[in-house]
DNA sequence: CTGAAAGCGCTTACAG
DNA sequence: CTGAAAGCGCTTACAG
């Protein structure tokens, strides 16, 4: 049951705890330790399969090699594949990660940052919540290693990762517009997320760039809180409502799974009859038939920057702050199959 | 910075750490300590918002309100879900929850569950690999509170939490019989993983019972460890291998995905040409048309059972071992479209 | 009814 | 080149 510590080797090797440490923790040359000792030691070591205490080490040091993660929804095909690399990349430092979803909600994300406080992570991946900059303001002020993920607070200067969702979005409509579509909605969330905004910014900029404007009719906001089905219901009065239509756009990857869903109901056919795009991939966009034309986001290089940027702040302590925007990908499929015709 | 402590709280109070101790510890009355200090306690230390220490409190108690999730792949669907509510289960209780992909890899298995262990953490939640048994029974030897989900390792008698697979896979099987598909194929994975087992021999079991045999050639296994482009091709030579193919089954999630693309590459239609079943849902399945059946896994209760059988095994330590076995339910959709035809 | 003291396993400033 | 000692913040057996 009982660990050997670090008095056990001492004891085998008839010398100081203290020269225990400094040898196990690569200080032997830095303080002149001898070989011979040294080498005892580290021998000592792997014999007894001294494994340190991070408890003991962690309320000495101050650190104890974990970070938190705090995401939307740890369920959620995008959040749940960064969870995974960034554990694995975060393991590699010899770190581990704590995580929670806040479902978005403000209540939910301020006890995660809370418990994860109490727990003492050194660093702090977060995708925050609306109205979550207090706490973040906080945090900041305690110099805590921290980077945003995936949406950032626009009055907070901050580390932060994610993916050029104005662009992204404003790609989507350009190509809409290009294949000739007319008349093109976009449904998003009421939510305040900044992220969303842009997505929609994006949008709304690419049609007043080719068009004359935009109709305010022709955007629909749903309820985050919403269920399902009333998602789904209102998604089918909006498509309903607008005569003509023949494409249109959603901001976030469940938006677009109601928005199949909708189509679906309404008996009407992706690519045929309505042209179809959504923000973020997903296993279903791929497989479904027709294919679902996308905005995809680089998951893989999004977890990768975060730990990148988290590890070096939690090394350095710069005051140097890093924003990383990374391109979003226009992933072409069938639910968009008009030949390219008027020119936009 | 420095976060409030027991001897601070001691100093306010005007008694001593010892006493702070036993009231925070909700010990006040066994350790008779008069209301009156007490309640003087209670006051200063939400006024300063203390929190305990848990490093100094894990150093000495040997507890760190901790658990271990160990799953194949974090990003997969069915595992994902389950992290999310282990989450919100195990916070109820005051644990938090480190995790980690063994990718079914036995090496990565090995590595995550000494550096668990080296992490101290009080329990353990594990999706064990193939070959995992000696560690699984070292861990046991030491009497770690520790629980299996989704497979169990049949030599050892542990706690574990998982679906019936055999009977989820037999219901599948007597499903397609009972609406007359005559040609019946299933393709699992190569691996001896123990819940891929019990679903094929649930899958044969049915097979056996209501028709004379099942030739070897209708069963098709994949590696694991083949490409996406690979399996999708081993697939499509496996159907056209079989004339009059007119069913298949599918043995968990990412294969009945790469068999939707299998089908759709070979041209064919499900429903219509083919009627096809999975094991385990999936966002694809239900929205894609027609809908895929499939042999459902009710995540919300594994991870609750998960949760509440560590919880169990971490306050009581009896010997007692828990073995929870759900039900796996069908869920019928457009894929097997033939009307009843044939009794079985 | 309350407190002084030891100890969990480390790290590190200080001393020699 | 090496060690004794203090201290991180708790808990708990012991004493009064």
């Amino acid at each position: 049951m009982k660990g050997v510590s670090i008095k056990d080797i001492a004891k085998q090797a008839g010398v100081s705890p203290t020269t225990v440490s400094f040898v196990l923790n690569g200080k032997a040359k830095e303080k002149r330790i001898s070989d011979q000792v040294s080498k005892k030691i580290l021998k000592l070591a792997t014999k007894l399969k001294y494994k340190p205490n991070q408890l003991a080490r962690g309320l000495r040091t101050g650190k104890t090699k974990t970070i938190g993660l705090i995401v939307e929804d740890i369920a959620n095909h995008f959040f749940a594949n960064v969870a995974k690399i960034v554990e694995e990349e975060a393991d590699k430092f010899g770190y581990k990660v704590l995580y929670g979803s806040t479902e978005d909600n403000l209540q939910k994300a301020k006890g995660l940052l809370e418990v994860l406080e109490y727990r003492q992570v050194d660093g702090y991946i977060i995708t925050p919540t609306v109205n979550l900059d207090k706490d973040i303001e906080a945090l900041k002020h305690a110099r805590k290693p921290m980077v945003l993920l995936d949406r950032y607070l626009p009055h907070i200067p901050t580390n932060y990762v994610m993916v050029n969702n104005f662009q992204g979005a404003y790609d989507a409509a350009e190509y809409l517009m290009q294949l000739g579509y007319e008349k093109i909605a976009v449904v998003t969330i009421t939510s305040e997320q900044i992220q969303m905004k842009e997505r929609l910014d994006g949008f709304l900029a690419a049609m007043k760039a080719h068009r004359s404007g935009f109709p305010r009719k022709m955007l629909k906001k749903l309820a985050f809180t919403a269920t399902r089905e009333e998602n789904i219901e209102e998604i089918k009065t909006f498509i309903k409502s607008i005569p003509n239509l023949d494409a249109i756009f959603f901001t976030t990857n469940y938006l677009g799974i109601y928005g199949i869903e909708a189509v679906k109901d309404l008996g009407l056919q992706i690519g045929e009859d309505i042209a179809f795009i959504s923000f973020d991939d997903h296993d279903l966009f791929r497989l479904y038939s027709p294919g679902i034309t996308c905005v995809s986001q680089p998951i893989g290089d999004i977890a990768r920057s975060v730990i990148q940027v988290l590890m070096n702040e939690l090394n350095n302590n710069t005051n140097q702050i890093n924003q990383v925007v990374l391109p979003a990908t226009l992933v072409k499929r069938g639910s968009c199959s008009k030949k390219a015709a008027s020119k936009i």
